[in-house]
DNA sequence: CTATAGATGTGAACGGCGTTCAATAATTGG
DNA sequence: CCAATTATTGAACGCCGTTCACATCTATAG
């Protein structure tokens, strides 16, 4: 408590923050590997050679190391999701891009988008405090505002309640990437016409621009 | 084997489907209630005043007897979704009352259906052989041949490939699904313009009818 | 520099899990 | 009624998350 500078405080925390990230990152590891059920404390502790024990001192309880893994996913969404910059006509193209984004790296990170969406228990988003919300809400808000801007610039058509139709996008790409993730080559399957494509990127490519089609006029 | 009538075999292996079916009915009803977490076999062996042991006589495995569980959603799907009887002109809400029908059923088993969709391992749907399907791939059929049949009808666009509308439309009524489950008053959170109705039932029926004008015309 | 208080890590333990298996009880066919 | 098959048990194995008394290390105060 010499020369604290308060804001990054004292000089051992930095250690115990240091070991909190490197068990952090050394959990996303074993659990992009091996999944939800793959990844067990005793196995986590092996590999950063602790005894399962220590994990205790920096996280209350497994089901919060989780929290702060599942919470990784939407901030590399809020990182990597578009700004729009551009005319008017390229807006339906920048909403396309913005949902093929949020179902590529769903894809790119199924056990953590599977993981995300296990659990019951969740906040409601709010359009308020939008400094310490969860990632999760942020990401919404993000597709929320993404319509509004569509429709105030006219190629969307207006509607009363801007949630319900966000709501409804979200649900469709959440979807899809869980069938996706879940039934393998969802894309390829049920080929009646013979499977011309079988690439994940089409289906996410057709699906968007039924989505944006669907908003526009 | 006296006045065996061959289709249901012997008299003693009658008492071990009964036995069968009791764990089947004793395990759905302990995970209605304490969801997947709170199934396990030696409760469901308590249950049934059981060995755990015993169980492994009647099921090969915990996955096993899960695999029929979630299977049991998908048959009381088949047998409540609605069937086409009347004039072209109410095709449209007859497709809707199939989508709603689906969000429903999901959402009054939401244990189920959450588990329907939690492992990887999954059946790639067929057009072939449709007599030992699994329920879910022939729910899927029905939800093309809904499609299929309101394109003949003209009252939906035709498209090159029908199964692809059928996917999107099967993962958007599964995402909003999933999302409502995961996230306590999904319908109501977000009011920004004040929530005016918060019943679930509400938000399946803009979604299907937001869906189902997306394949229309 | 050393003593000491607090943070850090350990290893054993608890209760619960899915699953297996030899031994025992029950049922069935001849 | 007996033999053979089947059904059921209860203990055991190796996992799991979590806790806790104890050892060990750190870093500050005298």
């Amino acid at each position: 408590m010499e020369q604290s500078v308060q804001t990054s405080c004292s000089p051992a925390q930095r250690r115990r923050l240091k070991v909190r990230q490197m068990i952090l990152r050394a959990a996303d590891r074993v659990f992009a590997r091996d999944g939800e059920a793959g990844l067990s404390i005793r196995r986590l502790a092996d590999e950063i050679d602790y005894s399962p024990g220590a994990i205790y001192q920096y996280f209350e309880s497994k089901q919060e190391l989780m929290d702060e893994l599942k919470e990784m996913f939407f901030e590399r969404l809020l990182e990597e999701l578009p700004t729009f910059e551009g005319k008017t006509e390229a807006y339906p193209a920048f909403a396309r891009e913005s949902l093929e984004t949020y179902m590529r790296l769903a894809l790119e990170a199924p056990h953590h988008y599977q993981a995300a969406f296990s659990g019951q228990r969740n906040q409601i988003p709010s359009r308020l405090e939008p400094s310490d919300m969860r990632a999760k809400n942020r990401a919404f808000l993000r597709l929320y505002d993404m319509i509004e801007g569509g429709i105030e610039r006219g190629v969307f058509t207006p509607v009363p309640d801007v949630s319900h139709i966000a709501k409804s996008i979200w649900a469709a790409c959440h979807g899809l990437v869980v069938l996706m993730i879940h039934i393998p080559d969802f894309d390829a399957a049920f080929g009646n016409e013979a499977p011309k494509e079988t690439n994940p990127e089409a289906i996410m490519a057709r699906h968007a621009d039924f989505l944006v089609r669907g908003v526009s006029l």
